[in-house]
RNA sequence: GGGCCUGUAGCUCAAUUGGUUAGAGCAGAGCGCUCAUAACGCUUUGGUUGGGGGUUCGAGUCCCUCCGGGCCUACCA
């Protein structure tokens, strides 16, 4: 039994997350999280709402909200979908936390005492009538190179320049469309990463088997032109952790936060903190997990996160725990994923494109969508998600392999036996081949499951649901009940014992699923097995069970047409 | 512009890291079964591995080049 701390990238607070961002890593570090739990580790499963930064501000002064009230609106939001798709995360917490606030204060501390901090004297863009600094990105304006009217102040997305905000030719507000922008002077921290870069460098080298998305990324950072930049951490906006406080190194931060992305990855530690609050547990329980010689050298801490993720957990944020000189638990594995598009497309939360969480609850159960995603998961290139795909994948898999293998030797037994495991005969030479095909193949899906493969774990699965189906074929308990009952009862008695061992490996995937399969067998056992032939005989003669409701009703070609229709607008139309 | 990823059957993807005849699922064709959600099982058609060149006894895999798709490029998060 191994300890294993598991952190999804946090979901942002803006609005309510499409399945692009579900799949890039609450789901496949769910599916990892209930897997540990399952082979008996212990596991620390860790989210949390991502709430700081210039976009919440603007989310919620559109939803003419304090920004305050919209977080923790949007949090019960977020949270309550994340139970609708049985994320089964220990804890969700909030950035906002004031846990959160005093561990990024006190980071930020240990790393001006390390000399990693320094105060930056800059020229910013600021817009009197938004009242606020406006970033590169919310400044529009005619792009010098090409032309292009709605170019960004970092970036001209049609000649694809790099631009200095002060470049553009007639700028303005991206978010009130004010010209009357000037350029002020602030002070900033930044966090001087280049002194770390080196050890930065070892450490990433020294890391076994990562992705090659991981490592590239990283590399590319650390080596490119210069190397490693410094970072500014702060911004000059209300809504954040406070840079001036009691106790602050520095003076004169008034009205300054720490950037978003400096706070966000310490959430991780900090939601693991509110965890311990919640259930009223000690300091020391949740330090456990997070600092080595508070008993977290024996952790492994796995992070799931999307592409654009990389850089910060790759870095910034070891940077910052590296930094502060204090033992903290570094990363020891990061699984990262491409990007699903929709249907041709990208999924877009600005634009409504694709199909959103609550969208997806409100069409079919969880499982539909968290098979369908994770063995579809964009592990080494970007996927695309079409309706035609999803229907035939869900259909043929969990309608037809799965659910009905659980419905033709129920249903059966009913009709023959009763709703009863029965009694009589004896495992011959095709149960025999049929246990070793199922050790053969558990020990592959443990394998790529501990490898945190998605989408081979996915295959390995169907493979043996396949395995139920070809023994059935062969057995024929139809045809031997009638020469021989004891035959045909102890074929399906296996079988029933079948769906069982089918339950307790499919839960990660598809856990209502699962849990309707055990609750019709009325058994409680969800042990993982060991020996494949041990495993098929928890169920003993004489224990009675219930045939179950349809485990997958089919998606129709009409159904799949009207979706098709109601999503190819925008959301909300 | 620079960097990285990617292109394999009609579709979605594999291929133990250079090893022999490139494999699965879906779709198509044929056969079987009749317990089951018209489900299941077996057999089978289908590939000049994006094009071209090179290295090698041997290339889907390595190198060069061209073509296509995607991502990142540090103030969106």
């Amino acid at each position: 039994m191994a300890r294993i701390l598991i952190t999804s990238a946090l979901p942002y607070i803006n609005g309510i997350k499409h399945l692009g961002n579900l799949v890039g890593s609450q789901l496949p570090a769910d599916l990892y999280a209930r897997y540990c739990r399952a082979r008996g580790h212990e596991v620390m499963f860790i989210c949390a709402t991502d709430e700081h930064g210039t976009p919440a501000e603007l989310a919620a002064a559109k939803a003419d909200r304090p920004v305050a009230e919209y977080c923790a609106e949007m949090h019960e939001t977020q949270a309550a979908l994340a139970r609708g798709f049985g994320l089964s995360f220990d804890h969700f917490g909030r950035s906002s936390s004031m846990r959160n606030q005093a561990l990024t204060q006190h980071l930020a501390v240990k790393l001006y005492d390390a000399g990693l901090i320094e105060e930056v004297r800059e020229k910013q863009v600021y817009s009197p009538g938004d009242g606020r600094f406006l970033p590169d990105r919310y400044i529009e304006g005619t792009c010098p190179n090409c032309g292009y009217e709605r170019a960004r102040g970092d970036q001209c997305e049609e000649c694809t320049k790099q631009l200095d905000p002060t470049d553009l030719i007639n700028p303005r507000s991206a978010i009130s469309g004010a010209t009357d922008l000037e350029v002020r002077e602030t002070r900033h921290l930044y966090l001087r990463q280049s002194k770390l870069r080196d050890r930065l460098d070892r450490w990433i080298d020294s890391q076994k088997g990562w992705p090659v998305l991981t490592t590239s990324i990283a590399k590319k950072w650390l080596h490119d032109g210069d190397g490693l930049q410094d970072r500014g951490i702060t911004r000059d906006l209300d809504w954040g952790v406070p840079v001036q406080f009691d106790g602050a190194p520095w003076s004169g931060m008034e009205g300054k936060v720490f950037y978003v992305w400096f706070d966000a990855p310490i959430e991780y530690i900090a939601a693991t903190a509110e965890w311990a609050d919640a259930l009223g547990h000690d300091e020391a329980a949740w330090r456990r997990w997070w600092r080595t010689d508070e008993g977290a050298d024996d952790v492994r801490y796995v992070q799931f996160m999307g592409k654009d993720n990389v850089p910060f957990h790759t870095l910034s944020f070891p940077a910052t725990l590296m930094g502060s000189a204090e033992p903290w638990k570094l990363v020891d594995y990061i699984k990262s994923f491409n990007y699903l598009n929709y249907d041709g497309g990208q999924f877009s939360t600005s634009q409504g494109r694709g199909v959103f969480m609550d969208q997806a609850l409100e069409i079919l159960p969880a499982d539909y969508w968290r098979w369908w995603l994770l063995s579809h998961a964009p592990e080494n290139s970007d996927s695309e998600f079409t309706w035609e795909n999803f229907q035939t994948s869900v259909n043929k898999d969990l309608a037809d392999v799965l659910g009905n293998f659980v419905s033709r030797v129920t249903k059966f037994c009913r009709s023959k036996f009763g709703e009863v495991v029965p009694e009589g005969g004896e495992w011959g030479a095709r149960e025999t081949q049929l246990i070793e095909d199922l050790t053969q193949g558990l020990d592959s899906y443990q394998t790529v499951m501990d490898g945190m493969m998605v989408r081979r774990s996915a295959q390995d699965l169907r493979a043996l649901w396949v395995l139920g189906n070809e023994y059935l074929q062969e057995a024929a308990p139809w045809a031997s009940f009638k020469t021989a009952p004891e035959t045909a009862a102890m074929q399906i008695r296996l079988a029933l014992n079948l769906i069982r061992l089918y339950a307790i490996i499919s839960q990660p995937f598809i856990p209502d699923a699962s849990a309707r399969m055990m609750q019709a067998l009325g058994c409680d056992d969800w042990a993982w097995p060991g020996a494949a032939g041990d495993a098929l005989q928890a169920l003993p003669p004489g224990h009675a069970f219930t045939v179950p409701d349809v485990l997958f009703a089919k998606i129709t070609d009409e159904q799949r047409e009207a979706w098709q229709a109601q999503f190819s607008g925008q959301r909300g139309g």
